[in-house]
DNA sequence: AGTCTTAGTCAATAGCTCTGACAAAGCCTT
DNA sequence: AAGGCTTTGTCAGAGCTATTGACTAAGACT
């Protein structure tokens, strides 16, 4: 903010300022915004200033990786259908992650062992012992599910942290494609070209994460009783 | 190969051997050992020599982008079952992205929108309509799979690409902190804390897969008949 | 043979991460 | 209150990056 004067007091940096400014950095300019140069002229201090409080980059991509899944829990509690836990962790995550692309892109893939962390791994995992999985089985279904909220949200980062010029064109090219596409080369292609442009991406997300749901619904020993999830096992006359 | 000596022959080098050298270098010292510079410098010429190829870096990316679908795709056929094609296609893609981390990492979020990438996509779209959706729902269903398989790859290939003393440190220390975590404060971890350890990546994979593709069928107006996959479906007797 | 395009080389710019030396700010002790 | 110590902000710089423009020679074409 200060942009030049003297040098800075000495309590004027501190892990928590840095980390906001990173986060309004990443969500205003996107990733090539983001140096440590650029962040300690943001702050009004010496490009090398951020040095002081973080080890490396790396360290400091660490720390906004936590305040993010901070951010993501922030009032998370359990429901009480296990599979409406499930949801809310993975709808949560991503819609944070959407808030955040280019900070989700660059630290969704990165594990910080911090007290956030550890919450929504006992939230999940509770969830998973209360549909009835035990021992070496609800490792594996949590990890499942953790693993696949984090990849389809750090996806989604991804896309969303692009240039957005670069996307802009990369979803015209699919449109022109599809719309072009010829008929004997790609006939499923051409038969729904027409419906390919207009999916939009919460329409996708709910397809996977209903199959998902529905999917782990029937291995469960203890599937939910809830109105609201019982509709998909349709069972023959 | 060929360290230095004079400068190279005209012909020297080609768009193909570019890529196929950036694949060796991806794989073999990771996304930090990939630069332009020593991208020249392996192919035995001179650093900004790849610039006469490849208008920039990004351009080069998506050709490695091709390059991967191209061969996750070799040799790929339609399963009479449709879910069994859906199988297929994102265990391919897994198994590549898992083959080539650093490369994946770096291109898995881009489109190329040739012919190997439109393959893929009518093999897809094949599936999803032979299941019976239609219209809207059929892009919808078709965009779902497509983009959790990429989602899903992307994902393992990000992790398999970080610094891989970072990744046995990261394992570790979740391992540490699993067995050593508060009973209080974390239950339920503290209820599976043995078996965390050792969920398998693969086990992971199938899991996630197998729920989708059960959630899938239950959707499907014309679930498949194979033996393989009725299993899932219990109806009631 | 002579011309033209172009692939490979070279030099240079601007920006990046990160390091080591330096200086001032504020704490702590006496 | 004075002196010393640690810390934190600053500065200069090394070595890397992507990319550009000028130069040069190799080979295709007339």
């Amino acid at each position: 903010m200060t942009t030049s004067g003297r040098r800075l007091r000495r309590g004027s940096l501190t892990p928590d300022m840095i980390v906001t400014e990173s986060l309004r950095l990443l969500d205003s300019e996107g990733s090539d915004g983001f140096s440590l140069p650029k962040l300690g002229r943001a702050l009004g201090a010496d490009p090398t200033a951020v040095y002081r409080h973080f080890a490396s980059k790396d360290d400091l991509v660490l720390a906004i990786a936590d305040r993010l899944i901070e951010e993501a829990m922030a009032g998370l509690a359990p429901q009480p259908c296990w599979l409406g836990t499930v949801e809310q962790v993975v709808r949560r995550m991503r819609a944070t992650y959407l808030a955040h692309p280019a900070a989700a892109a660059l630290s969704s893939y990165r594990t910080t062992q911090r007290p956030a962390e550890m919450r929504i791994v006992d939230i999940l995992i509770g969830a998973v012992l209360q549909a009835g999985f035990e021992g070496a089985k609800a490792a594996l279904v949590y990890r499942a599910i953790g693993d696949f909220a984090l990849a389809w949200a750090g996806g989604e980062a991804a896309l969303g942290a692009l240039d957005p010029a670069l996307q802009q064109s990369d979803r015209a090219a699919w449109t022109r494609a599809y719309l072009a596409v010829d008929r004997t080369g790609y006939p499923h292609i051409w038969q729904i070209r027409d419906e390919l442009a207009g999916v939009p991406d919460d329409g996708i997300f709910e397809t996977v994460l209903a199959a998902i749901i529905a999917g782990l619904r029937l291995q469960a020993p203890r599937p939910c009783g809830c109105a609201e999830h019982a509709t998909a096992t349709v069972a023959a006359p």
